[in-house]
RNA sequence: GGGCCCGUAGCUCAGUUGGUUAGAGCGCACGGCUGAUAACCGUGAGGUCAGUGGUUCGAAUCCACUCGGGCCCA
């Protein structure tokens, strides 16, 4: 007789194959259909907030590994607080402005076209630009499960978004926190405009070389003595420079030599003349040498304050001073100086009181102040500078470096240093309050950085950071919103025009700035504060990315109703303390002396199974949109989950394939779980103290499992929730739990007791898991949550409503007992499971189920076994038999079960215990007679 | 060149204040089952804890340096 039909067999609809690539656009469509966001908004309503907010990604090009684990990530976190009661809505942004979408506008329309375009219609074109990524990055966000007010994003280009930069720049404006001023920065000359650290991409450079003496005017009497003229040995690697130099910076404590050469005297470091001698090509070095027929030596402090010929300009003197950036390890120790092509020759300048010369203009070209050289782009006059201090004279050595030098990031070429008009943000000068320094310091004091040594690097970086170049010389942006008067150059600027502004950017957007006349919209009586001109023009530049993002506390926290300053949380990758987290410090503490966060999270990058960055070069780039083809977007969610995101985070096919084992592994936990719910429900549930031992350890272990997850995510640890949910699904329910209940789940009669105990812990089981993973497996959860039991479901049609898993145990002191009870039988069981394995290669028997075992066991955990009986030891270790003696350690011996093997169960037992039925065991003919 | 961070089995991760033969799961190999079956169970082999040198009775854990990698800056 079949016997198969008389069992509870596990049955089920939920697929084994995930087919998760085609399944989940049909989840996505439902979660639309139903509106879940608005849903679970609308049941946390009267809920405390978390705010996550969403860092803009910029609005170019298709989504890379990159954003897609950052917005998991915050997708993840956005979930599990919703489930865990908090009202946690989140509205994506996008960057739309900048630098990188007016080039590409630029490259599509060519140069001639380019040259014809109006400022509005090429800002129109880029807004049409960045409004297609927006759509595009959209959709791959939502194709990745990421939860969002997507129909109401933020977008930086936004009139409401613009008008918020102005109410922050007017802030910091009226405390005098932003000035105009001069200063080298980097200059792009065939972009012609100003290129912030983050524009800037450094690569090897082929330079010139050179080595130039500067005749002193007043050379000290040591190094005089030998009646030739005295120079000052300088090494640059930017000749065009050299028209715009005014010092010589010598380092103040190292010691300095004359070296005859040429028929003149050449001063520098006595550190770097023997790598000087070799460039040169002396054959050997005739020092000045004092009385004494030692060479000469005076310190750079004592050299300090002589005076030299211009080596351009003979007409101009420039001067000897000292500075703490001087190196000796290579050039000559006397550091030609150019205030104007410099940030180091700058400062220490400004120290001195120099002259900031910049004879050099927006395309690169010398202007009168390049003397001789005027009209010449600077590379182009390389060479002629080169010749003309040969011709001059003052040429010890012409050669080439390579080095690590600046490019563009837009059109790869080469960046020069140069002074030039531009508005910045100072980070220690104020007139109102506090420096924005010091309180961006304080304010870093009041955030939790997690992990906990972002701090330092945010603090460090805040600490040094020059002032803020906020100004760009470009279309494509929100423009500086200030006034300059016609007649004198004045800057115009006050609560009246920032008023006026604000109110022209809500309501038109800041293209108005580039249409209207200011006497359109500023108030009637706005005139230059110096002479009363009325006729204002409108600043050219506009402001910095950075700076646009940043404000998004005022622009987006403020302006969103369901949204507050300061958000719970910020969370972006590493790269973004010098960027984002930065930008909204400043813009934040600058214009409402506080953090816009109240914490923020950082994650490392994404790079190859190597610990390589990905990149094209490298052939390593894996796209978030290939493997959402090829495994589905759960596979990324799980990857990302499983990460430690303090670090750089690897991703690999390998670990995508293990990613994908792991996945399996957990579906099918669930599939298990279903399979035997088919003819249970929750009012079956058989109450805690009529649950065998098994099953009451099992709720412990649950529990367990639940308290650890929910404390991995409260840490924000998400490795841990992956780790403690997998290993649960694997060892303590596969291998053994599961394993144990089957014969009970299949055989027992279907209304038991015993089996339904085991159901009740199995539903209990499908409840917490299926919950635990929903905010990282978004999919599945879902799925899996509509394949449960009807009434199991609490009639909510999302598990993204459901809220977090709690599970009681009645008795904390049983709890502890059970914990260490079965650490005791589990170790025996191991035991047991070695015996077996033996007894498998002698042949002695294949399943366990064809073993009876004799144990021995030490005292203690002899009675640690016997107390639970034979019968409920033979059920865990699932064999058909189990004898018991003291001995002095814990050993199996392994024999063939007696008895003969119930057609039924597949147990080995007395058979025939009921004459109606006597092929069958005991149990299996109860079943039978009661059915 | 500077700042911050990282480098434990093929993979993902544990390794408490430095203390016995460095752990887990996966993968792999071998075996079992065929009533979770493109599943499931068991056993086993895998690591000079990046390297070198220190501190110490004792270091994966502390220090220095080197190598490799990442982000940011020059």
């Amino acid at each position: 007789m079949d016997y198969k039909s008389t069992m509870n067999l596990p049955q089920t609809e939920f697929p084994m194959r995930a087919s998760l690539a085609t399944r989940e656009p049909e989840w996505l469509k439902y979660w639309e259909e139903i509106d879940v966001y608005g849903k679970t908004l609308e049941a946390t309503k009267d809920a405390p907030p978390f705010i996550l907010h969403d860092g803009p990604p910029y609005a170019n090009g298709h989504i890379h590994m990159g954003t897609a684990f950052n917005k998991v990530f915050k997708d993840l976190i956005v979930k599990y607080k919703t489930m865990r009661g908090f009202y946690s809505p989140y509205v994506p942004g996008w960057d739309c402005h900048g630098q990188p979408i007016e080039h590409q506008v630029e490259k599509n329309l060519g140069p001639e076209r380019m040259a014809e375009i109006s400022r509005v219609d090429l800002r129109a074109l880029c807004r049409d630009y960045a409004m297609r990524f927006v759509g595009v990055q959209s959709a791959e966000f939502q194709r990745l499960g990421v939860r969002g007010d997507f129909e109401r994003p933020y977008l930086t280009l936004r009139p409401e978004y613009e008008a918020g930069n102005v109410r922050i720049f007017a802030e910091l404006y009226r405390r005098g926190m932003i000035y105009k001023g001069s200063k080298p920065i980097h200059w792009c000359t065939r972009c012609k405009t100003a290129l912030a650290e983050a524009e800037i991409e450094y690569g090897d450079e082929t330079s010139d070389s050179i080595y130039v003496g500067f005749e002193l005017i007043d050379p000290p009497d040591v190094f005089a003595a030998a009646g030739l003229p005295v120079s000052i040995l300088i090494w640059t690697t930017t000749p065009w420079t050299l028209p715009a130099n005014v010092a010589v910076t010598l380092a103040e404590d190292a010691s300095y030599v004359g070296v005859v050469a040429g028929g003149k005297v050449l001063v520098f470091a006595e550190e770097l003349v023997s790598q000087v001698a070799e460039v040169a090509g002396w054959e050997r070095i005739e020092y000045v040498c004092g009385d004494d027929g030692e060479p000469a030596r005076m310190r750079g402090s004592e050299l300090a304050g002589l005076r030299y010929h211009q080596p351009i300009h003979a007409d101009l003197e420039g001067v000897v001073i000292t500075g703490p950036h001087v190196e000796l390890s290579t050039g000559t120790g006397a550091v030609h100086t150019a205030p104007g092509h410099g940030e180091e020759d700058w400062l220490v300048g400004r120290e001195f009181g120099l002259p900031s010369l910049m004879p050099v203009d927006d395309n690169g070209v010398f202007d009168g102040g390049g003397g001789r050289f005027a009209g010449m782009h600077v590379y182009k006059a390389n060479p002629a500078i080169i010749d003309y201090l040969r011709e001059e004279g003052s040429l010890l050595h012409a050669g080439t470096t390579s080095h690590s030098y600046p490019h563009c990031w837009r059109c790869k070429q080469k960046v020069i240093f140069r002074a030039t008009e531009q508005w910045f943000v100072s980070m220690d000068h104020v007139d109102e309050g506090r420096p924005l320094r010091e309180g961006a310091l304080e304010a870093i004091g009041t955030v939790e950085w997690i992990p906990g040594w972002s701090v330092n690097r945010i603090r460090s970086m805040v600490a040094d950071r020059p002032d803020w170049c906020i100004s760009r010389q470009r279309a494509w942006g929100v423009p500086i919103p200030v006034f300059t008067c016609a007649a004198c150059g004045e800057t115009v600027a006050n609560d009246e025009t920032f008023e006026a502004v604000i109110r022209l950017f809500e309501t038109e957007g800041a293209d108005a700035w580039f249409i209207k006349d200011p006497s359109e919209y500023l108030p009637a009586g706005v005139t230059c504060p110096r002479c009363g001109g009325t006729t204002l023009t409108p600043e050219d530049d506009i402001v910095d990315v950075w700076w646009e993002s940043g404000v998004s506390h005022t622009s987006v926290l403020d302006n969103y109703e369901e949204l507050h300053r300061p958000a719970e949380l910020y969370l972006e990758g590493s790269d973004q303390h010098r960027g984002w987290f930065q930008s909204a410090l400043l813009t934040s503490v600058g214009a409402y002396n506080a953090a816009p966060y109240e914490r923020v999270l950082t994650h490392g990058f994404i790079v190859d199974g190597d610990g390589r960055k990905m990149s094209k070069s490298l052939g390593n780039v894996i796209s978030p949109l290939d493997v959402i083809e090829k495994s589905g977007a759960d596979i990324i969610r799980l990857w990302a989950a499983a990460a430690d995101y303090s670090q750089d985070v690897s991703i690999s096919d390998e670990i995508l394939d293990r990613t994908s084992e792991a996945y399996r592994r957990m579906r099918n936990t669930f599939r298990f779980l279903l399979s035997n719910l088919y003819d249970y429900e929750p009012s079956m549930a058989v109450e805690w103290e009529q649950m065998p031992e098994i099953d009451r350890y099992a709720m412990v272990k649950l529990a367990d499992l639940v308290e650890r997850v929910t404390r991995a995510y409260d840490e924000w640890k998400f490795h841990q929730v992956y780790r403690a949910v997998f290993d649960y699904c694997v060892v303590d329910l596969s291998s053994f739990y599961f394993d144990v209940l089957k014969d009970r789940l299949y055989s027992d009669a279907a209304g038991s007791l015993s089996r339904r105990s085991a159901q009740t812990v199995l539903s209990h089981i499908l409840g917490a898991l299926v919950r635990l993973v929903a905010p990282v497996l978004t999919f599945t959860s879902e799925e899996v949550w509509h394949f449960m039991p009807e009434k199991m479901r609490e009639d909510l049609p999302s598990v993204q409503l459901a809220g977090w898993p709690v599970v009681e145990i009645p008795s904390a002191e049983e709890a502890a007992r059970l914990r260490d009870s079965y650490r005791v039988v589990l170790e025996v069981r191991d035991v047991v499971t070695k015996a077996l394995e033996d007894a498998r290669n002698a042949k002695v028997v294949n399943k366990s189920q064809e073993a009876a075992i004799a144990l021995t066991a030490p005292t203690d955990a002899l009675d640690e076994l016997t107390e639970r009986g034979l019968e409920a030891l033979a059920e865990m270790f699932i064999v058909s038999a189990v004898q018991i003696a003291e001995g002095d350690q814990i050993s199996v011996a392994v024999e063939p079960a007696s008895g003969e093997k119930c057609p039924r169960c597949w147990n080995y037992r007395e058979i025939g215990v009921d004459p109606a039925r006597p092929e069958l065991c005991g149990r299996c003919a109860g079943v039978l007679a009661d059915g």
